[in-house]
DNA sequence: CGCGACGTTGATTTGCCTCAACGATTGTGG
DNA sequence: CCACAATCGTTGAGGCAAATCAACGTCGCG
């Protein structure tokens, strides 16, 4: 029981690992504490660490053309928020990683994965395993980016995450579900009309 | 140089294979031919295979609560189409995968993928990479969802995929993008008028 | 040939955006 | 510790992008 416990909890998962291995993986990684609003990715930055959050919220987004944010991706404990582009092969990033909380982040280097692959090659499993399950899930986001209405998207969203609606802000949850936070505020008081 | 050629060119462009684990890894391959509005995967029913189009177009689609079709995923020569959830969980599938066009697909089952993970681990880190890649394009496509409009949407496809807009029928393109046949049919009108 | 699949066009409607103004809350410097 | 600003959410009026509905032309195919 230590401080990368739950990052060894979420591999073990999908992995089983031995002391030694847990001890050699525990070896590559880093914890890394960011205030409320500090950037983990920004644009133009190449994009060096996975961040597992251990405690917090993060919110990664995108600025358009006309100065609109477009939350790309949302997490708590127990997620990653990433610009996967960026971080995989390497290239400058296109969008930021925001801290929405104080958090506790798990941070592995680009480096350090690697390394990590060659010292137990069963690593490679649980990534393909999450990144299968991840690119599954994206799926599901576009499914529901084309096939609902604003107020149905946000009802799934509000009975998937009931957590985050509690956690984070409105504009964060408008911008990820593709409309404004104007919106969001008619649909709310719709709702509560209703009940 | 056989039938599966192209699934080997793909693969080879992540990991390096010896000729005995070529021989090894088509071993576990098999050819299928479809016809045209054949379905290769169906609601309700478990993904047993991916597949490998060597030959031909595909289209993942879903039919919502109104009976309008949203198109999940297109693919012709090169790609997979499939319900990774499906797959990945072996789950029920919840959406259809049809053939646009006379097809021939390679296909690797879910036992075989296992199989090829114990005799030539290092495809645990092929398929991790384009799980990687994937779950990054998918993730291109929800930022161009909800920060876009159709008509930008239809631009940005069709000069990344001039190739599918000749190829693929205007209804296929119309439900990927999000909108509506008649709306596609404006959208291409204007632009005529334009040039 | 005749039917079904596919695309087009026009009239009307609507879901969601834009803009603007206004509380409530949080944070910050004097 | 208060004043003031910044952040965040709400409300309303008006506008536009895209959907809906309906009718029609065309092609390929059984």
């Amino acid at each position: 029981m230590n401080e990368f416990t739950p990052v060894i909890d979420f591999v073990s998962r999908f992995i089983n690992l031995t002391d030694d291995e847990v001890e050699c993986f525990a070896g590559l990684l880093r914890t890394v504490k960011v205030k409320k609003r500090q950037f983990t990715v920004q644009p133009e930055f190449v994009c060096q660490h996975m961040h597992f959050i251990a405690e917090g919220a993060m919110r990664g987004y995108m600025v358009d053309g006309d100065g609109n944010e477009h939350t790309i991706a949302l997490g708590i404990e127990g997620w990653c928020v990433n610009d996967y582009n960026s971080y995989v092969l390497q290239e400058p990033a296109t969008f930021f990683v925001e801290a929405l909380e104080d958090s506790t982040l798990i941070q592995l280097s680009y480096k350090n994965e690697q390394l990590l692959y060659q010292l137990i090659p069963k690593f490679e499993r649980c990534f393909r395993i999450t990144a299968q399950m991840n690119a599954a899930s994206i799926q599901q986001r576009v499914i529901s980016n084309i096939s609902m209405t604003a107020e149905e998207r946000y009802e799934e969203f509000a009975s998937s995450y009931p957590k985050l609606l509690q956690r984070i802000p409105q504009y964060a949850i408008a911008s990820y579900l593709g409309f404004t936070t104007e919106y969001l505020s008619k649909i709310r008081n719709k709702k509560l009309k209703k009940s």
